[in-house]
DNA sequence: ACTTGTTAGTTACAAAAGCAACTATTATTC
DNA sequence: GAATAATAGTTGCTTTTGTAACTAACAAGT
């Protein structure tokens, strides 16, 4: 079952891998960071590498390459100069915005073949075995 | 969905990784290559590529490594002397057999809370996404 | 207040993966 | 049958990941 799901995260991953690739030059642990901000608004590091499952070191330099390219700024907290928010930049939000779009028709793509219970099925097994 | 699979095998892989790591110190690929042997018989190192989606480098590694491990031996065809017959040696066979118990095991407990029925639809649902 | 411990994030070094060029062997085509 | 192309596998170099040690800021106990 591992070297299933292995193939099939594979499989899936890299077609779409190439879109972000090719259109931002991002990387997959950038685009995961992209989308957790995109999607929960304003996160640290840390809260991204929890969600996410990342290691921090990845995070960290996702988050460098995204400053750089003026996808994301950074604000360190006033109560706790550890913590910095991160935030898209508008810049961004149109990059989220555009990759979403693209990953909502891949998804489509990829699950027309199956039935609506099927794809409810599948999405409640893979949550509970990511442990979710 | 990517995003779900992809933790999904991340989260099953990464325990088993850490038995065959321990106990072999066998990396990642070098268990699928064992496990491709053990399964399938004697292949070339292409037809493993093939069959696991593994990089020919990849392979090429990990069949060194495998070699100096002595858990597999390789032999140059006489009709084409490009190609070269991988299989395990008696060491290489009796690891498949224990990580393969190990692997059934995991594989059990990881699907015990699911139902037979759960259980076809999945692996019916992965094998056509990592289309098999 | 000062040692001790924790947490967020970075950096440096080592391991692994990806890519492109290479060798050796066989197939093809003119 | 010589030239060209194709295939199996390897090697070298670059990029990415993983690990562990580090800095900086705060928290807690004494």
């Amino acid at each position: 079952m591992p070297y299933l799901l292995n193939q099939a995260a594979d499989v899936t991953s890299r077609e779409f891998e190439a879109t972000y690739k090719a259109k931002y030059g991002m990387l997959r642990t950038e685009w995961r960071v992209v989308f957790h901000l995109g999607r929960y608004g304003s996160l640290t590091a840390k809260e991204i590498c929890d969600r996410a499952r990342v290691h921090k070191t990845k995070v960290s330099r996702a988050v460098h390459a995204l400053e750089s390219k003026k996808f994301l700024s950074r604000k360190t907290l006033p109560d706790d100069r550890r913590h910095e928010t991160l935030s898209l930049t508008k810049t961004g939000s149109r990059v989220f915005a555009d990759l979403c779009e693209q990953a909502q028709l891949f998804d489509a793509k990829l699950m027309a073949e199956f039935s609506k219970s099927e794809r409810a099925m599948m999405r409640k097994f893979l949550i509970r075995v990511a442990k979710f």
